[in-house]
DNA sequence: GTAGATGCAAATCTTTTGCTCGCCC
DNA sequence: GGGCGAGCAAAAGATTTGCATCTAC
């Protein structure tokens, strides 16, 4: 998985320094979906002299060169996740937890929306929020409504 | 339209300032998406006297109380419009427009998907990325590869 | 050797907050 | 009248940038 992601690097014309290395090897021992100052936090432990603008640098370097993926919680920060097979989120709406899927039928809709509309797809972002079904969400406090 | 989500604002316990109903009416007008730095320089025309804080307050009441929506265009800000008939976006990757579509067996598939997950759907966020069909992307400069 | 990468510090941009004054009900 | 809202200024948080130094190729 690594060797893989540093080939697309190099592929890209991206020169591998130690600093990008780490980066990477942390994306990918990642199973979360971590935003910036956490793969600061989490690289830092290995090397101490890596640097946060370095951390930003590099991976808008890598969303650029399409290796990593931004994604998006609504919480004000990007968050990265290497390129994997494809798949989408849902998130749990009480506790943030992120569960991945995949659908076929799913990209088909897609590819027959923007079809209809005289486009292709070139990319989605899509996610969902839900509920665990029989939690009730009426016995806790809760500020926001859905 | 107006008459409308102010109703919804009163229902919902939140008190209408002329700051509040300039900034609603703002909304309606705009038929883009836009952030609340541009809800603030539309809204200030009409009124010198508003502020961008009042802006975010009420941006973030009106998305609380379910009223308005919050949108992400991973640009770093965040943008928002009226909650109106359920709808999901196409962004068109060469220039930017917003398309908007209704699509009901779109939400049928995610409904099942969360529910084969154990979940129940309370909301969605579904972005396509586009490129119009029969406009080669090859015969210009092209940063960004998808 | 040289173009490009890093670290540091500081700037920038978006969003939020403390506080005082003013206005809606 | 009293509580909630607004404006101002400043803080906070995320991300980017200028510059001198260092390093991969």
């Amino acid at each position: 998985m690594e060797a893989e992601l540093l080939k697309k690097c190099t592929d890209a014309g991206i020169r591998i320094t130690a600093q990008r290395a780490l980066i990477i090897e942390t994306l990918i021992v990642s199973d979360d979906h971590p935003d910036a100052d956490l793969v600061y936090r989490r690289a830092v432990e290995r090397d101490q002299s890596i640097s946060l603008p370095t951390v930003y640098r590099t991976l808008n370097l890598l969303e650029d060169a399409g290796i990593i993926k931004k994604i998006n919680m609504n919480d004000g920060k990007a968050r990265f996740e290497p390129v994997r097979k494809d798949h989408d989120h849902l998130i749990d709406a009480d506790n943030g937890h992120i569960h991945e899927f995949q659908n076929q039928e799913l990209k088909k809709i897609l590819d027959s929306i923007a079809n209809e509309m005289g486009y292709e797809v070139i990319d989605h972002r899509i996610e969902i929020v839900g509920r665990k079904r029989g939690e009730s969400n009426c016995d806790c406090i809760q500020i926001k409504v859905y």
